[in-house]
DNA sequence: CAAGTTACCTGACGGC
DNA sequence: TGCCGTCAGGTAACTT
């Protein structure tokens, strides 16, 4: 589900219901996510604690206490996070509960339980995110992430383009939904290898990527099965897939049928004659 | 060291 | 009706 616009759309969507609030309580399903949940460190370290700041890298979820403790979550596949009253009935795959002192409870649901959550202990928690996020590629819109460096690092890289940028350690947040979309737009072929893009294209795809997830942000994300942001709304970017899940279908650009391959184990869409292999 | 494969999970869907 | 295979927004530990 969630790729850098989701989770941003849910980042900022909790935060005005979270930040200063105090956790009264957590409770923790039985079941594992991809590492196991620290019920009992969750408890010592962020109970009684308030909530200093929510923020995003990558497709992680960052929540800061005011002590100096934090959790990096992740979403996997199929996790979301709402705000829910204290009392109303848990959900199947609801993982993690945070009680706060305002009656509203922050729940972690996740049905296919690929997400995760890193607690950080107070004592070293920064130097434990600074070691997180030390291979982590620069976010999209940051100022170091130019073309030159995308350029220059696929040099050395004989992948598809599209692994290539759904690649964490190259840039971070571009999962396979907005790389599908955005080399689209960009009309460069997924398959292409990274290193056969010149500065100029880098450029065009790097200013695409930026303009798809902005407004799949504004949009308030992708909703495919049952996204929802905090308050409970889905998002409606999907409304404006051109490529995405569309093979057998028209291209809107040249009405040529879309196609669909499989690239680096996921499925691949793309128009052949708006993307041509060779330029 | 780059790149391909596998494992981790549940649930929806289509074919039979 | 149900059984089976396939597929799904991600990541990291493996192997090659």
């Amino acid at each position: 589900m969630p790729e850098l616009p989701e989770v941003e759309v849910i980042c900022q969507g909790l935060q005005p219901h979270i930040i200063g609030k105090r956790i009264r309580n957590i409770h923790c399903s039985d079941k594992r996510l991809r590492v196991p949940i620290d019920c009992e460190g969750m408890l010592s370290e962020l109970c009684n604690q308030q909530i200093h700041s929510l923020t995003r890298r990558a497709k992680y979820l960052i929540l800061k206490m005011k002590n100096g403790a934090g959790l990096i979550m992740h979403l996997g596949m199929t996790g979301n996070i709402g705000i829910f009253n204290q009392g109303t009935v848990r959900k199947k795959h609801d993982h993690i509960c945070w009680l706060l002192d305002n009656d509203k409870e922050m729940r972690f649901n996740d049905t296919r339980r690929f997400g995760a959550a890193h607690l950080l202990p107070a004592k070293n928690a920064q130097i434990l995110e600074n070691a997180f996020f030390a291979a982590t590629g620069p976010e999209p819109f940051a100022r170091n992430c130019t073309a030159g460096y995308l350029h220059k690092l696929a040099a050395k890289r004989s992948q598809a383009v599209k692994n290539f940028i759904m690649d964490s350690h190259v840039i971070a947040g571009i999962g396979n939904i907005y790389a599908n979309e955005s080399l689209f737009r960009a009309a460069i072929h997924p398959a292409r290898p990274a290193s056969s893009l010149s500065e100029k294209e880098w450029r065009r795809l790097l200013t695409i990527i930026r303009k798809t997830l902005r407004h799949a942000i504004q949009c308030g994300g992708s909703t495919i099965s049952d996204f929802v942001n905090a308050s409970g709304d889905g998002g409606y970017f999907q409304m404006n897939f051109q490529i995405y899940g569309k093979n057998g279908e028209a291209c809107a650009v040249c009405e040529r049928t879309i196609q669909r391959t499989v690239l680096g184990g996921r499925a691949s869409f793309f128009c052949p004659t708006c993307q041509r292999i060779s330029d």
